[in-house]
DNA sequence: AAAAAAAGAATGAACATTCATTTTTATCTA
DNA sequence: TAGATAAAAATGAATGTTCATTCTTTTTTT
């Protein structure tokens, strides 16, 4: 009997919280936990015992939470990638310039790859391996569609290049998933460098 | 006995050129295979004794020259290295304009990543991931030297933006990886765009 | 007291690597 | 040059380990 159809029976509204959260605990516990190991040891070297010892919990209790490990790894990624998109768009909205919109989202995508380097670099891996499903890696960069948006119109007022999303996106997003990798490696600090790097994208996408 | 130090005791030189041109020929059917299951099945699911399968050979053969899983994938990515850069440089010398220069190397890459994606895709998964040794991953984008050379005169020139290499790599060469990638998931056709990407590159680099 | 959740130990499959043997190649002798 | 011999290369099967997953028992909750 899963966790959510228990919860559903159960009396005491405070029980049912109580318990909620507990569960939402664990299923944490187990996403950060293979978020660290994917991102040290990468898909291969992470094995279910080592992600359960991590998060303090049995091997068995995994199964209890999901499917197998595939579903782990897959549901990991879709819970990282929505919390990227979330704080990427938190503070956007459309009445805004053309220029001003760019330059906001594409400064909370700086902050959340110098922020959460963790996400990000376990998001870049999963983008660039066959170790997620086909299906859970949905259609590319449809995610950034508030972006996408504010490109169109960008074009349609001949402020952007009238090139495809892609090419938009491989030049003035992309980017920073490089300078990331580099800094992890230790060649680079992007925060000495972003306003380099914002007229940068910014130059390379403008008309 | 190693290989090569039997090769040196054998006596008619056709022989030995015969010999070594099997040896040869076996590593690079292992290598070449090491590159298409790793490409289709990442690292983790690369089993010894398919790569062995696929290159006509059996398992205990790999050992022979390799000296185990890790040392074939890391000689893997330092071959596939290095066919990479031979090509990307083989057609540049320095006496040429800062622009030009940048558009002769820009295009043999796009080149490279187009023609040679089984290479460029490897190489990208190389790049994100911890499958191969930190010693082998050497130091960045230093295999690049000709062309920081170049980006180097054309700061002092005032001709490219004064930024560092890591950036001014980010905008202007990193973007056809993701192209490459985009393109092998069917979002994109890098040959209907590559005047646009080239614009693009150069836009976002140039002063 | 009953039911669910969690645990640890057990299972069986997959895999990297090694071992014992066979096959191929090269060298030597008559 | 043919045939015998020695050495290396290649092999298929064996080994021991690791790991995902499941099973049975214990603990916790109601």
């Amino acid at each position: 009997m899963n966790i959510h159809f228990y919860l559903y029976l159960c009396t005491s509204k405070q029980d049912i919280m109580a318990k909620l959260q507990k569960s939402i605990d664990k299923r944490n516990a187990l996403i950060k936990a293979t978020i660290e190991l994917v991102n040290n040891n990468g898909f291969h070297a992470t094995a279910m015992s080592k992600i359960a010892k991590i998060a303090n919990v049995s091997p068995a209790t995994i199964y209890l939470y999901f499917e197998n490990k595939q579903d782990l790894v897959n549901q990991t990624y879709l819970d990282v990638k929505t919390k990227y998109t979330d704080f990427v768009f938190k503070t956007y909205n459309e009445n805004i310039s053309i220029k001003d919109g760019f330059e906001l989202i594409w400064k909370r995508i700086a902050e959340f790859n110098s922020k959460e380097s963790e996400y990000s670099f376990f998001l870049n891996q999963c983008n660039n391996t066959p170790m997620i499903d086909e299906s859970s890696r949905q259609e590319g960069i449809k995610h950034l569609q508030p972006l996408l948006d504010l490109w169109k119109r960008g074009k349609a007022d001949g402020i952007i290049k009238p090139f495809s999303d892609q090419i938009l996106y491989a030049y003035s997003i992309n980017p920073l998933s490089f300078l990331m990798m580099a800094q992890k490696q230790g060649h680079f600090q992007l925060n000495d460098h972003i306003e380099e790097a914002f007229v940068t994208a910014w130059d390379s996408i403008k008309r």
